[in-house]
RNA sequence: GCCCUCGUAGCUCAGCUGGAUAGAGCAAUGGACUUCUAAUCCAUCGGUCGCAUGUUCGAAUCAUGCCGAGGGCGCCA
């Protein structure tokens, strides 16, 4: 099955979809441009509160027309005598809606097609060979909420993308090069590197890089020594490198602890760290020269950029070396995106960075695009998501009083996750529930994050975060375990049920057709705008959906055998729904709590 | 001073490719459990969608200007 993008981002319907709407929509294309006479018309097909769906074209099209947009909705109903297989009901309301009622054998067919195939009507679009950035802790220094964003949303991001069928390349671009380096160094060598270790493996990285920040504010003659030490590093001594790979390995080994524990994709394999991309960054200036873009301004070699001003009302530069003769971050972002498109052949290159950074990253894009070394059709994206704010609504900055420290955040999360199943269900075995207290407490912080629109500040919240009640990831892994509840009380196989198609008769089971066939757009969608909270949103729609058929539609106990089994086939399908839904946010979902 | 982002119910948030009466959850109130796991469901209560003007048949959604909050603005990354 595929699902094709147009260059505009949107969903282009086509015959194989599992969309009703999409069908809808590109039915009553033809409808609308017979009655316009000229190709092009949206039917602007849209979820209704009065129907199953709306098409409102038909009061855009009236102003052309010179008519009234019901004579015109009464002439597209004319054209519609055909869709009786689609909709049992159309008719005009209101000013000139067309309110479309599904038929319910289309809906079931439908749903059967879903059901059979393995992706759940989830098409592949046209591959793209994307790179993404995210995580990037710093070596030597603790990961904190603010690395819980970049690392949650890329890492779902990655999920879905690569699910959809694009190439995806992870790429970490961890913080191990620059001038800190010469007083960690130092302070690691003042340590011993043994005593250094010990220091360090215990995931104390905060206490190691605040202990030589001290050293070097307090102490000139341990800042001479850092500084020389950076010339050291940077001039490829051997026996600094040794120490600064020690460094860096203590550090990776306690973020792939980290991201193991997390369930995150992330391994060695895709650490690209800012030192990898030392040896390219004379070239970024060499070209940039060639160019004839390279400017001196103040001692340093810059590029102007059009569209940015200080606070003079100046052009301000994109600096590239400074005076001293040093790179920076623009470099090094420079030199990125030369490695990725160049070398790696990426057409779409994802940042997933904080909002902060907008500026410095528009500004390198546009430079990369001056120097003609991003092009369309490629492109750059920041994903940019917002600050986390403590519950006083301010920035939740590592420097001001007490980190909130990942790895603790993860802990507290699963133990009272664990709390909650050991009252809830009291029969569980221990070992079980250990197991599922790691999946609803990580899930609940994953999900607090993701659920949200990412460019919003994050106000963090232990309550509302482990809360079991609401739109959190918690209420959608208990829908999921409800349904394995189901099948495991019957003694049922799930597979067992997929060869049924579902007879759709009360409300809630069309709702929760209805609502099932949507995965496919919400997945679109929410990869169409990096937005995760889009997915999420639609899963908990789902949950709900479900939730309300589970209240009001007996399924063991229905009445006679053919409504059991239609029942058990639209469970099932909510739970394979569910299941590959929250796997996409890179959440797991256990089968009992 | 300039630029960017945000402003929706008491709180936390959806909705923003313009569509009918703006939706959830929490909190508050009242109901439903010898249960297909009540970690749930149903109902009630609660909103000048920051303000104003404009575009439009139609604006929470688009444009402009204000107000408020946060962030960014040359050699940290």
């Amino acid at each position: 099955m595929i699902t094709s993008i147009g260059n505009n981002g949107r969903v282009m319907p086509t015959p194989s979809s599992t969309d009703p709407l999409l069908i809808l929509s590109s039915t009553l294309q033809t409808a609308f441009e017979a009655v316009a006479g000229r190709a092009g018309i949206d039917p602007v097909i849209r979820p209704s509160e009065h129907a199953d769906a709306q098409a409102n074209g038909a009061l855009a099209l009236a102003k052309e027309l010179g008519q009234s947009p019901r004579q015109v909705a009464d002439a597209v109903l004319a054209q519609c005598a055909g869709l009786t297989d689609i909709c049992s009901s159309i008719e005009v309301a209101g000013p000139g809606f067309l309110n479309l009622v599904f038929n319910n054998d289309f809906l079931a067919g439908l749903l059967k097609q879903v059901s059979d195939d393995s992706r759940l009507g989830i098409g592949k679009v046209t591959k793209r060979k994307v790179v993404i950035d995210y995580s990037a802790p710093n070596v030597a220094k603790e990961m904190h909420v603010g690395h819980l964003r970049t690392t949650v949303i890329g890492d779902s991001l990655v999920r879905m993308l690569t699910f959809v069928g694009h190439d995806v390349i992870r790429e970490n671009h961890i913080g191990d090069w620059g001038t800190p380096f010469g007083m960690l160094i130092e302070h690691l060598l003042d340590l011993g590197e043994t005593k250094a270790a010990e220091h360090l493996s215990l995931g104390d990285l905060d206490g190691f890089y605040k202990q030589a920040r001290a050293k070097f504010d307090g102490d000139e003659a341990f800042q001479d020594r850092a500084r020389s030490r950076v010339v050291l590093l940077q001039g490829g001594d051997d026996e600094t490198r040794r120490l600064w790979k020690l460094l860096v390995n203590l550090s990776t080994q306690h973020f792939n602890a980290v991201y193991e524990l997390l369930g995150v994709l992330l391994t060695d394999n895709d650490l690209m760290g800012e030192s990898a991309y030392n040896d390219l960054l004379p070239q970024v200036i060499t070209r940039l020269d060639k160019l004839g873009l390279l400017q001196q301004s103040d001692g340093a070699d810059v590029v102007f950029p059009p569209g940015y001003t200080n606070r003079e009302g100046d052009p301000l530069p994109l600096i590239v070396q400074k005076g001293q003769g040093g790179f920076n971050y623009a470099t090094s972002d420079l030199a990125c995106v030369i490695d990725r498109i160049d070398r790696l052949n990426a057409d779409l290159l994802l940042y997933v960075v904080g909002a902060p950074q907008a500026q410095h990253l528009s500004m390198v894009f546009d430079v990369a695009r001056m120097a003609g070394w991003l092009n369309e059709p490629n492109e750059a994206v920041h994903v940019a998501f917002g600050n986390v704010l403590g519950s006083d609504r301010k920035m939740m900055k590592s420097r001001s009083g007490d980190p909130l420290k990942f790895i603790d955040l993860v802990e507290e999360a699963v133990t009272r996750a664990d709390e909650s199943i050991a009252s809830k269900n009291p029969n569980l075995p221990e070992a079980e529930r250990k197991v599922i207290a790691q999946m609803v407490g990580i899930g609940a912080v994953k999900y607090a994050d993701l659920s949200t629109d990412r460019v919003r500040d994050y106000v963090f919240d232990w309550e509302r975060m482990l809360s079991f009640d609401g739109n959190t990831g918690p209420y959608l892994q208990y829908a999921h375990a409800r349904i394995c509840s189901i099948f495991r009380r019957a003694g049922i196989e799930r597979e067992s049920v997929r060869n049924i198609t579902p007879n759709l008769v009360e409300p809630q089971e069309r709702e929760l057709a209805i609502k099932l066939l949507a995965f496919n757009a919400a997945v679109i969608d929410t990869i169409d705008k990096y937005s995760p909270h889009r997915l999420c949103t639609y899963i908990y729609e789902l949950a709900t959906t479900f939730t309300a058929f589970y209240e009001h539609c007996p399924v063991l106990k229905a009445e006679d055998e053919n409504i059991r089994q239609s029942r058990l086939a639209l469970c099932d399908l909510t739970a394979r729904v569910l299941n590959q839904g929250l796997a996409l946010l890179g959440i797991e979902t256990p089968e009992q709590m």
